[in-house]
Formats: structure tokens, C-alpha cells, sequence
DNA sequence: GATGAATGAGCATTCATTCAT
DNA sequence: AATGAATGAATGCTCATTCAT
């Protein structure tokens, strides 16, 4: 195995170790320590990959948001009408964190406990999200789909809702399917925006 | 000035001193002698007070929470049917938190930091509220007043807006005035469980 | 009840709440609070009483030791000749501490790890005792009653052993009677110094 | 130098550093630091050897009872009636202790005011050495050497003279040779039980 | 590339003592 | 005399980060 191979395979390694320890520990409580010892490394090991323990959180964070926007540009892309789309995109996200428990804690809980410098990357994560939830209620709107409304609000609360479903979901004691929540939410959601389901 | 009275003084004296502190730089970050300072006592006076620091995070979120739930069950007596009882509770919400941007801050931000057994007391909390949301759904439904539907999910909907609007105002750079959101935020939402607006 | 009297029976009541208290979590572990509790007092009426924490252990140790000190004089000036005079003052001290585990506790455990000072305050109670076994021991070289010994040696070795068998009695799970030990341990000692027992 | 070597150096300085700084300033009022400072080394490097203060007391009554016991064993099996070899024993601890007064002041004095499981441990320690004791008296009794007597206390009678004259050596202020009560306690303790000088 | 020993700043908590009431 | 609120110094321990090997 070629050099570059080995250190990418590391690596990855790590990040996988990390988001099991964060996951499972929580950011602030789980220590480099039991990040190596889960990638089967040791501590000198992550920091020769990685600048420092919040640098692991970050990459973890681009991993995953790189990793869920594409699932929801995959499942949006087939679709044409702006409500099909948002529909669409609500049904990949709850699918990938419905099968990802602990990517769901990362980014839903343990994200905000993390400092102030992670929750602003968080945000800007987020706040991609958002946006495309908004850009398409704003085409749904352009083309008559739905009437004229705060669309940056509506964004919004479709972003909160579909955030507390799933943190509730990752909390829970004994957690149900998290894609049998997608019928009933998506109602709500578009008829919230005026959007016959 | 009696002895019972300057102890209860002290005490909201550092529950204040807590609050300013655990929102400004956050539960983990907050030091035992930052809030000593805050509070213009020493350390040892905090733990005459309380047992210990998560102590004070309890007592605080605690004191909030009742001063919450006052505010909206006084809000909501008022009104007789269910929709306009909702109404009622998120404007409150809204006023409330509007005014208090700390307390904001404390229940929707720096809880979720603040490790799992805080975690959990505001998972109460929140589910104090969530239950109290729908069961004004339920009486909602009951009456006739809009289509019968998952309450259990459209409060998580409702519940998972609001807070996703008052946390970004939270976390805003420039916030504007959170009372701003409410006749959108309260028409999406009522929209969203078949309610006419 | 007189003001003095009144002063006189807290006093006590501090000191007894202390061998109690000292006893039982150790004298470092032990604290003023601890102690003011089990006297039915405050920690400010601890201090109105005794200058500090170490005072209160040496007003006990000295009141203790001359409570021993006199159950010793006591049975030893019935008797006339040097080897029942030990005798009587081995049996005493038996008595004494087999009736007052605690007691014995603090003489023979606390006291030393209670830092430099008490440990020699202590070594000055101990060092009375031996040189009463000593003196007597000198009476008994002298009337010829033993051979000549090294009385300075033989009286470090009574004491020593002396200890030893309360020490171990006092942190014993299941303890015996102490004074059970008396008819050999009289033996060994009697004729470690050359005395027909 | 290995890197195994050199963490066994390591840990053999901050040993000797507790040793010294335990002896001198006592266990309870040593701090870590002041270990550390001894070993030429920082806290943290003090708590990467050992996992707290309490362990590396234990430790190090362990590395001693370890010599003690060898440095026994070792005296002692070149005699081979019981009298000679018990005599072996009480020379060789005369000889460690009068030679290393840094640990006889650990093992006598400071391990008692260390709290109670320091002192399950020491006790421990304490009853192999008794143990030992009273095997050989045994035998003894068994050879015919000594008349029948009472050996669990007679032990207890050794262990405990032999104690306190250690003891009173090492706290005195001016101590002379320890070694030099040898004869006289030797006499002393087998005349005790019987068996001629 | 990898290891693990070492560092040192930081922190929650304890507690003897003081003192206003 | 007595109370209990307040003080502040002290300390064991953690852990992100560094670096010699």
C-alpha cells in the first residue's frame, strides 16, 4: 500500500473512532485519549493527523455535512417541482440520520456544546441547509406552487421541526424507526406552507 | 435586615451572577470563580449557597423555568379556545424570551453543553412545555376546531419551530426584536395543523 | 444553672462530641462541622469555646490522660512492692481502655497522624506513662526484687508491647474482651525483666 | 537509554521523592507537588506513572516491605534453630530500619495517619511480619526450645516493642545507633518467653 | 510516521477560621 | 454566648498539547 494510501486509511480511521467517542461520550467529555485508543492509535498518532482535538471535530462536521448534502442533492435532482424537491430532501435526511444514530447526536447535540467556534461552523452547516430549504420554497413560490410567504421564516420552522424530531429521536431511551415520522411531518411541513399534500 | 432575608438576597444574588455568567461564556467554559466574582462574594460563599456548580445550573434553570411557566399558564387562562390559548403561550414565549436574552440563551444553548444529567433535566422541561402544547391540540381536535391529527408530532413541530426561531435570534450577531416573528411564525403554525389562520 | 456551669457543661459536651466524632472519620478527616454537629452546636460556638480545630484535640488528649493517669495512681498506691505496683498499673490501663475504645483509638491512632505538634504533645503523655513503668522498675532493680537491668529499655519494651495490644484490639473488626489479654501479657513482661511471675 | 529504562527511572525518583518528601513533611500534609518538585519532575508527570497520591503511598510500602521482608528472609535462613533465627530477624530490622530512617519514619509513623485504607494495607504489612514472628516462636515451642505459651500474643509483644523502640528512635530529636539496642532488647524479648539468653 | 512520556495551566471542591449580628 | 454566613488559601486531579526518540 503506497504511503499516501496508508496515512488517508489512518486517517479516516480516526475520524471514524471520533465520531463514536463523541458520539457516545459527548465532545467536552471524551478526551483525545479515548479517541486514539479507539482508532487504535496513540495520542502522539492524532496529533500528527490532525492540529488538535477541536481540528477532529471540524473535519468530522465537513465529513458529514459534505456526506448529507450530497444524499439530498442526489434525491432532489430527480425530482422537478420545488415542493417534490423540499419533499424529497426531507425524506433523505430523515432516512441518513435514521441509519447514522450517532451522526445525528454529533450534529444535533453534540455540536452545541462544543464552543463557540464550533457552534459558528455549525451554524454555517446549518445555515446551508436553510438556505436550500428556502431557495426552494422561494421557486415553489415563483411558480405558483404556494402563496407568497415568509419564506426565511418558513425555513426556518421547517429546519427547527425537522431538527427536533430528530433530537428527539437521538435521545430517546428506546428509539422507534426515525423514517416513520416522514408521512405525518411531511403534512404538517407543507401545509404550514400553504402547500396541498 | 433579618438573617433569613440577606441569605435569600445572596442566593438570587448569585443565581443572577450565574445567569449572566453561564450565558456569556457558556456552562463549561464558566468558572466557580467567575460566578463568585459576578455575584461580587467568594468562592466559598457559592458553596455555602449550593453544593455545587451543576447545582446552580439546576437552580437556575429551574427558577426559569418556573418563571416560564407562569408566564404563559397567566397568558393562556385568559383565552377560552384552544387555538387562541396556543396563541397565547407562544406569544408569551416569544415575550419572554425577547426580553431575556440570557435566559434564552441558558435554556437553548448552553444546556445542551452542559453534559447528560443537565441534559436530561431540560429534556423535563422542554417536555413540560411539549405536553402542555398538545394537549391544547388535543382540546383542539376534540372540539372540533381543526381535523384530528398526530398531536404527539405537531407539538414536536411546534415546539422544535419555536425554538429553532428563538435560538437563531440567540445566536444572531445584530438580533432584531424577537416579537417580530410572531405573526408569521404564528401562521405557519397554525396553518400546519389545519387551523384557519 | 450558673453562667460559669452553663460554660463548664458545653465545654464537655464539645469534648465529648469530639472523641466521638475524632474517633470514628479520623481526626484529619474529621471536621469542626462535623464536631460542632455532633454537639448540638455551631461552629461558631466551637470557637467561642476552643481557639481551633488542634486545641480541642489537645484539651481532650489532656484531659484523657489524666483521667488515665489517675485510674493508674489509684490502683497502684494500694500496693507496696515495685512488681505489683506495675502490676496493678498494667491491669488499670487495660481496664481503662478496654471500657473506652474510642478513647483508646485517639491515644493509640489518631494522635499520630494528627500532625507534628500533637504528635509531640502525645509523646509527651506517652513519655509520662513510661517513665512511670520505668521509676517503678528502678524501685524494683533497687530492693532487689529484679536483677539489674537497662530500666530505660525494659520500660520502652512494657510500653511498646502495651500498646501494641490495644492498638490491635482498637482496630479489630470483631474485638474481644481487652482485658482478657492481662494474665500473659502480666507473664511475658514479668519475666522479660527477670521476675517470677 | 531504552524507553522502557528510562520510565523505570522515572518511576523509581518519584518513589524515592515520595519517600523523602513523605518522611519529612508527612503524608497528609505532602502535596503532590512538592513530590514532584522532589522527583524533578511536574504534577503531570507524577500522575502519568501513578494513578494518585494514595498509590503511590502504596507503592512505596510496597517497594519497602518487599526489601524488609527479603532482607529477613535473608538473615535469617543461614540459622537454623528458631531462637537464632528470630534473633537473625530482629537484627536485620534493627539494621534496615537503623540505616534508612526515612523509611522507618514512613512505616511507623506516617502510615498510620494516612487514612483508613493506607492503614488496612499497613496492617497488612504489619501481620505478615507478626506472622513470621510467631511461626518461629512456634516452632520453637514445638523444638522444645521454649516452654509452651501464648505465641499470637507473645508475637504481638515483639512486634510491638520492637516498634516502639524503632519508633522512639526515629522521632527522637538527636537519635543515636539504633543497632546499639540490640543486645539488651535481646535479652529482653527471649527472656519474655522463657528461653535463656 | 508513530509512540508515549512529559508538561503545566486550569478547576471544582474542602475547610479551618473570622466576624457581623 | 451563640449563630451561621462569608472568606480564601490549599490541593488533588484532568487533559490538550508538545516533543525527544
Amino acid at each position: 500500500m503506497p504511503t499516501q494510501a496508508r496515512t488517508q486509511v489512518r486517517h479516516e480511521r480516526i475520524l471514524d473512532a471520533a465520531l463514536s467517542v463523541f458520539a457516545s461520550r459527548g465532545y467536552r467529555d471524551a478526551s483525545v485519549d479515548e479517541v486514539a485508543e479507539a482508532a487504535e492509535t496513540s495520542k502522539g498518532g492524532i496529533y500528527f493527523h490532525f492540529p488538535g482535538k477541536q481540528a477532529i471535530f471540524v473535519a468530522l462536521l465537513e465529513r458529514s455535512a459534505d456526506l448529507l448534502l450530497a444524499r439530498i442533492v442526489e434525491a432532489v435532482e430527480v425530482e422537478r417541482e420545488p415542493v417534490a424537491r423540499a419533499d424529497a430532501a426531507l425524506r433523505a435526511v430523515l432516512k441518513l440520520f435514521g441509519s447514522h444514530r450517532a451522526l445525528a447526536r454529533l450534529f444535533l447535540v453534540e455540536a452545541l456544546g462544543a464552543g463557540p467556534e464550533l457552534r459558528a461552523r455549525m451554524a454555517a452547516v446549518n445555515g446551508r441547509f436553510a438556505a436550500f430549504i428556502r431557495q426552494n420554497l422561494d421557486e415553489a413560490v415563483q411558480q405558483g406552487a404556494i402563496a407568497p410567504i415568509d419564506t426565511a421564516l418558513a425555513s426556518q420552522v421547517w429546519f427547527g421541526a425537522l431538527n427536533q424530531i430528530v433530537s428527539d429521536w437521538v435521545l430517546a431511551e428506546q428509539p422507534g424507526r426515525l423514517e416513520d415520522s416522514y408521512p405525518a411531518l411531511r403534512a404538517l411541513l407543507l401545509r404550514s406552507v400553504g402547500a396541498a399534500p
